[in-house]
DNA sequence: TGCCAGGATGATG
DNA sequence: CATCATCATGGC
């Protein structure tokens, strides 16, 4: 098999990347890693990262990056939609096994994105028991409310500092219920080095867990999720208790040797193909 | 109205 | 180690 590497081409101020496999706009952004994107047409979504807004569209044509420089994907999007690694040998890897061909083939071209760490833990620790659009609103709340503001309405996610100043009561407006004493606990200890997240990147996967789940309100899941959407450790699976159950009917063994080190690639598209009409929760 | 949402916590079988 | 009530809020 031959991979055809993707290309990008800068014309005028906007980026193409063409050439690109096993990439699905709608489901990357949609699936619910990630609380900061908005839909705004057929393929087409607006959202921060980095304190950068950018319009996105996916078509035949490739992936259009709007008033974004080649050198900006390149040393930006590129690693934040993953277009970095090969999911096409991925994907074919992960297909060796029946179940996992089932959920890959179910909704083809998902992506682990690789977001901010700092906001990908206080978006997971917001999404505890809530659903994917309440979050979406409290993060956007989040931002406008203490995130530096870039032009057009948007704004950046706000620092660990800005929030670690505040107090209870300024986080009302978010309406983000108990789990706005989790943020505050978090961006306290993050400002203050108690929570070093450039340091993780350095440690074991196992020490990272010991280290975010020191905050109150992250557990094993969030500091999973924090670890796979933050810090792009394809290997590190995010289970709940209905995936749990989930994966020990489907692989009381484990998962298969075919997931390799990306086991958390695999729990993600499983994690979509069950949730999807036709295998509802329990 | 009642139930649910990619949970964590602390207590209890 | 599995299960359970509780937490606060909005959408359906």
């Amino acid at each position: 098999m031959v991979t055809i590497p993707a290309t990008a081409v800068q014309t005028g101020a906007d980026t193409l990347v063409a050439g690109l496999e096993c990439f699905n706009l709608d489901l990357t952004l949609g699936c619910g890693q990630a609380f900061r994107w908005q839909k705004t047409g057929v393929g087409a979504w607006h959202g921060v990262a980095f304190g950068l807004a950018l319009d996105i569209s996916q078509s035949g044509e490739g992936l259009l990056l709007k008033n974004t420089a080649e050198a900006q994907y390149e040393s930006v999007w590129k690693r934040y939609f993953g277009l970095d690694t090969d999911y096409a040998a991925l994907c074919a890897r992960l297909g060796r096994d029946g179940g996992l061909r089932q959920a890959v083939e179910a909704s083809p071209g998902i992506r682990i994105l690789r977001q901010e760490p700092w906001e990908t833990l206080c978006s997971f620790i917001l999404s505890q028991n809530n659903n994917i659009p309440r979050v979406t609103g409290i993060v956007r709340r989040l931002c406008e409310c203490f995130g530096e503001p870039l032009g057009h309405g948007d704004f950046a996610f706000p620092a660990a500092e800005r929030l670690a100043a505040l107090e209870p009561e300024a986080l009302e407006p978010l309406r983000a219920g108990y789990r706005a004493s989790y943020l505050l606990d978090a961006a306290r200890k993050a400002a203050s080095g108690e929570l070093d997240l450039r340091e993780l990147e350095s440690l074991s996967t196992c020490e990272a867990r010991v280290r975010l789940t020191a905050v109150r309100g992250v557990g094993r899941k969030v500091a999973d999720c924090t670890l796979l959407y933050g810090f792009g450790r394809l290997e590190v699976v995010p289970v709940d208790v209905w995936m749990r159950r989930v994966l020990r009917e489907m692989y009381p063994a484990g998962l298969p040797a075919c997931a390799g080190d990306c086991g958390g690639v695999a729990q993600q598209y499983l994690f979509h193909w069950r949730r999807s009409a036709g295998h509802p929760r329990p």
